[in-house]
DNA sequence: CGTCCACAGGAATGACGGGCGG
DNA sequence: CCGCCCGTCATTCCTGTGGACG
């Protein structure tokens, strides 16, 4: 049921599988193949469908003998640009330090080496627009041209995308070599999710151990939140661990909705756990504001209760630049609701709202040994403002 | 219809810990 | 050990801006 299974069959992207083994196919006899752009929210099956095609082209070039190789990596995982080419490097056995060297260094030792072997590579780069957005296309750019300077050896590029829109944030020129070819994958809907779990629950859970009801929930579920099979995955996973725990022997509809809020409880857990200290100061900021006001935080005022508690932790605050875009990041990971608007006369600002159950935050954060005692603070800058208000 | 608030968020730069090759 | 380069985090300086108010 994890999703780094898989499975022999892929249901409903037969279609996909067959128009990406006809791309690639010619390097079994010896030709370049054309770049690829794929592109489909999370949970389409583009990662998969991938590396289906790319584990059954293996076998069929051990079959033919023919000199192909295949690197693939998840550009979100690796992170940046350097590590990227360093990960490159390993695949043609070239072993590079993990930093140290320039990235034109490493660019070049990857070419050199890929160069120098005689082969045909093909670069399968998942979530690139993850990486894209933060360090620009150059790496893109190297890499669509470093044709031009084989001589003996060819590459070919499979652009794997969950942003729709990541043209836009590419040179033209870049955009069109890279997709000689543009796949979409379209999301799944609730009957073909369903396909995909039964299939998957056939080997998984025994005979009659999953109720239908149980299993269409989980479908419908995924479906509504654009189609997600991953999501549909961990659903009915969790959701059969859960009747595990209750020794049942039949995973009814109840324990999917017990398995939806245990994820998302998991995930805010984890998510908060691991912030930085800085970060976890911003959040019970928030908190606090929210427990003196009903009203949403906006930026200054969260920057004052977050200096204030910094004092009295004995820590240096950060800017209100770095404080932003760390709202940002709290935004963009589910844990914070940032926007801006704007108050015409009284200025622009985001307005900041707590994303998760203002008790788990105590519970995480008064457990933490160096932000624990302020969860039960009252900073000053509050009572102060709401009695100036009033 | 212009002004002007309270920030947003981009760009440049710097400090820092880690690691290279020589 | 030195000089160099890396990525990451943070600061400084900056220009941009939606819309209520006058």
């Amino acid at each position: 049921m994890r999703h780094d299974y898989l499975p022999d069959t892929l249901p409903h992207r037969e279609e996909q599988i067959r128009q990406v083994g006809e791309i690639v196919a010619p390097v079994l006899k010896g030709a370049r193949c054309s770049n690829v752009f794929i592109y489909g929210k999370t949970g389409t099956g583009k990662t998969a469908v991938t590396k289906y095609v790319l584990s059954h082209l293996e076998t069929k070039a051990k079959e033919f003998n023919a000199p192909v190789k295949f690197c693939y990596i998840n550009c979100r995982v690796v992170g940046s640009e350097y590590r990227v080419f360093a990960r490159l490097c390993q695949s043609v056995g070239v072993s590079v330090p993990f930093t140290g060297l320039s990235v034109g260094e490493v660019f070049e030792r990857f070419r050199a080496s890929l160069d120098s072997s005689h082969i045909i590579l093909i670069v399968a780069l998942d979530e690139i627009d993850s990486l894209i957005k933060m360090r620009g296309d150059s790496l893109l750019y190297e890499l669509t041209r470093i044709n031009e300077t084989l001589t003996k050896s060819k590459t070919s590029l499979i652009g794997i995308s969950n942003d729709l829109r990541l043209k836009e944030f590419l040179d033209p020129r870049v955009f069109s070599s890279l997709s000689e070819e543009e796949i979409v994958f379209r999301p799944y809907d609730a009957y073909e999710l369903r396909n995909i779990l039964l299939d998957r629950a056939k080997i998984a859970f025994f005979k009659d151990a999953l109720s239908d009801s149980a299993l269409s929930l989980c479908a419908a579920l995924a479906a509504a939140e654009h189609g997600d099979a991953r999501r549909a995955l961990d659903l009915l996973r969790v959701a059969g661990e859960v009747a595990e725990r209750k020794s049942t022997t039949i995973v009814s509809e109840e324990h999917v909705r017990e398995a939806e809020k245990h994820i998302e409880h998991n995930r805010v857990v984890e998510a908060l756990k691991n912030l930085t200290l800085h970060s976890k100061l911003v959040v019970l900021s928030v908190y606090h504001l929210k427990k003196a006001d009903a009203h949403q935080a906006n930026t200054g005022e969260i920057y004052e209760v977050y200096t204030e508690i910094c004092g009295e932790l004995g820590v240096s605050p950060l800017t209100q630049r770095r404080l932003s875009t760390l709202v940002n990041e709290l935004d963009s990971m589910g844990l914070l609701n940032a926007r801006v608007i704007s108050m015409g006369r009284y200025g622009r600002t985001k307005k900041i709202r707590l994303e998760m159950a203002r008790c788990l935050i105590k519970d995480v954060l008064s457990s933490d040994d160096r932000v624990g005692r302020l969860t039960d603070y009252d900073p000053r800058c509050l009572s102060k403002n709401t009695r100036n208000k009033s």
